[in-house]
DNA sequence: TCACTACGATTACAGGTGTAAACGGATTCG
DNA sequence: CGAATCCGTTTACACCTGTAATCGTAGTGA
């Protein structure tokens, strides 16, 4: 084996993103129609569109299919988790160096942290702390 | 005057990002050849790839130029403190449904915060809780 | 003045992305 | 059995990106 089926290598696009989450939410594997309907109807896609999503996901090894009958169903072979830390750390490498502490002081500054926001981080610090 | 040019409309790319890196780097307006040397040599770009970027962050209206004799200088027209929130504010946007802390969460559980990180946070908390 | 050089502008071109329509085989309804 | 339907696959096509090469024009050195 060649290839490590739980990262692709391949980057995932945004709109490949929005289907791999509807599989995530699903919890269990959908068909295209299934798909279609959950994010198609929230992003105006028309079915086909999400068929050719589908499929590039499977060619980039990230969503794997299974024949259910004449169709198939479609489930997420990468973990949410690990796409999300994927991606995290990838801006943070990206804007800020690295420095995770960088990304927080700028979102802290711009505003963009509601006051629930620092309640639940304060509680994250001190269990990290702990 | 129809467009802002405090926030160029069209989306800055990866490479366009370390051109624009440069210039925010040198605090002050920079020659194409200078920008090539500062940037290219690292990445290994041609000069004509700089210029290619360099003409498309000014057709983004991201960077301003202004002659200099028979060349142009090149400045920003962007802070970089802008574009770093945006970009983070999409992210959170994207993986998290804008909620920071669980990009924060998710930064923690990764491992991806230093202890350095954290006392960093934990100070900016303090700050901001003032 | 004339070849040469330095520069921005124009053109190129493959690969990824967004967004679908068309195709072809299986299935089902009448 | 034949038409309509469902579904995955193939093809399409424009725009963005990475990465240049080439063109045209304005100076420069001989």
């Amino acid at each position: 084996m060649t290839d490590n089926a739980a990262h692709p290598n391949e980057r995932i696009s945004e709109a490949e993103q929005a289907v791999l989450e509807a599989l995530w939410d699903a919890g269990e594997p959908l068909t295209a129609a299934s798909v279609a309907q959950r994010v198609g109807e929230s992003r105006g896609w028309s079915l086909a569109t999400v068929k050719t999503l589908l499929s590039r996901l499977v060619g980039k090894n990230a969503i794997a299919t299974q024949p259910d009958g004449r169709r198939f169903l479609y489930s997420p072979l990468i973990a949410r988790e690990d796409f999300l830390g994927h991606e995290s750390r990838r801006l943070v490498d990206r804007l800020f160096g690295g420095r995770a502490a960088s990304l927080f002081a700028h979102l802290a500054e711009a505003e963009a942290l509601t006051e629930s926001d620092l309640s639940e981080i304060e509680t994250l610090l001190k269990e990290l702390r702990k």
